[in-house]
DNA sequence: AGAATAGGGTTGCATCTTAAAACCAGATTA
DNA sequence: TAATCTGGTTTTAAGATGCAACCCTATTCT
């Protein structure tokens, strides 16, 4: 049977799955944030096979993620480039990078020092702050008008 | 052939993909927030197969994301509760959620409306912060030691 | 000019994965 | 004791993936 996709959840978070929620679409935008545009540079960099990676791509354009710039001076070559959607999406890797390394960090490898330009200083691990800036946990959240997000017993 | 895998890749994000990065992973761990923690009550808040919840409940215990306890008085009745590593992955949900309810909102219904315990008021925006606290994006980030992410051309 | 090569795909095939539904075994409930 | 709930496993058909082979249009090399 087909996946199941989530176009009209009426959840957004099940509603982006469907458009980055796949084992190869968020790498992609990863390597674009990276300054990769070129199918052959996708394919080289992911190892990606070419069918799928044609197809992720088309995807990822249908979705406004990426657009696809024809960048030959008499046609036929192509660069992908990240949308403001796509570099949107910015956060998200962020948050998973540093979740990744924080879990799963590589046994003989630096994480990658990610810096801001302005202050070449390290950026901050991302959080989700309340209205105070304060960081928050998932247990301080509930949904307006709702029970509550996390419980009031240990929801571990 | 099977789907690759990125278990030993050398890149952070690829390695959580491996981990919380197809279709369903993540939604159940959004619901393990919302504070589902049995088989049936997953199976039908997401309308996912039973073969299929099996894998990704073992997967996910397996990983370390959620715990399987046993709260049968005498035998034979499981919960699945988020481990510390599990509810570590907030702000990779609420990036997505803000990122879904940014650019692919419900037609007819108003996002989720996530307020602080505390204060009672919205939570924020998650952003990329530099050290000072100041929001940043992907153009503004370079990876020390490195060839720039982002480039000095419009990346767009 | 003609041949070789690079970019960007498409096609076929074998193998996995998925969804759905049937089936199962141990507790609980009626 | 029979029906039900929980948490699974099995079976089957339809999709998705990975790989290799092939294609067409430039560009580059000889």
């Amino acid at each position: 049977m087909a996946r199941k996709r989530f176009d009209d959840s009426n959840c957004s978070v099940a509603r982006a799955l469907n458009q980055v929620g796949d084992w190869w679409s968020l790498l992609i935008v990863l390597h674009a944030m990276y300054g990769t545009r070129r199918f052959v540079d996708f394919q080289q960099e992911l190892g990606i096979a070419k069918n799928i990676l044609c197809d992720r791509l088309a995807r990822l354009v249908e979705n406004g993620v990426l657009k696809k710039v024809d960048v030959g001076e008499h046609g036929s070559r192509f660069e992908y480039r990240l949308t403001e959607k796509g570099r949107d999406l910015f956060p998200v890797v962020i948050a998973l990078r540093q979740w990744g390394d924080k879990w799963n960090p590589a046994p003989d490898e630096a994480p990658l020092d990610l810096r801001d330009r302005d202050t070449g200083q390290p950026i901050q691990t991302v959080q989700v702050q309340n209205a105070e800036g304060k960081p928050i946990t998932v247990r301080d959240v509930f949904v307006s008008g709702e029970p509550m997000l996390g419980s009031k017993k240990d929801p571990a």
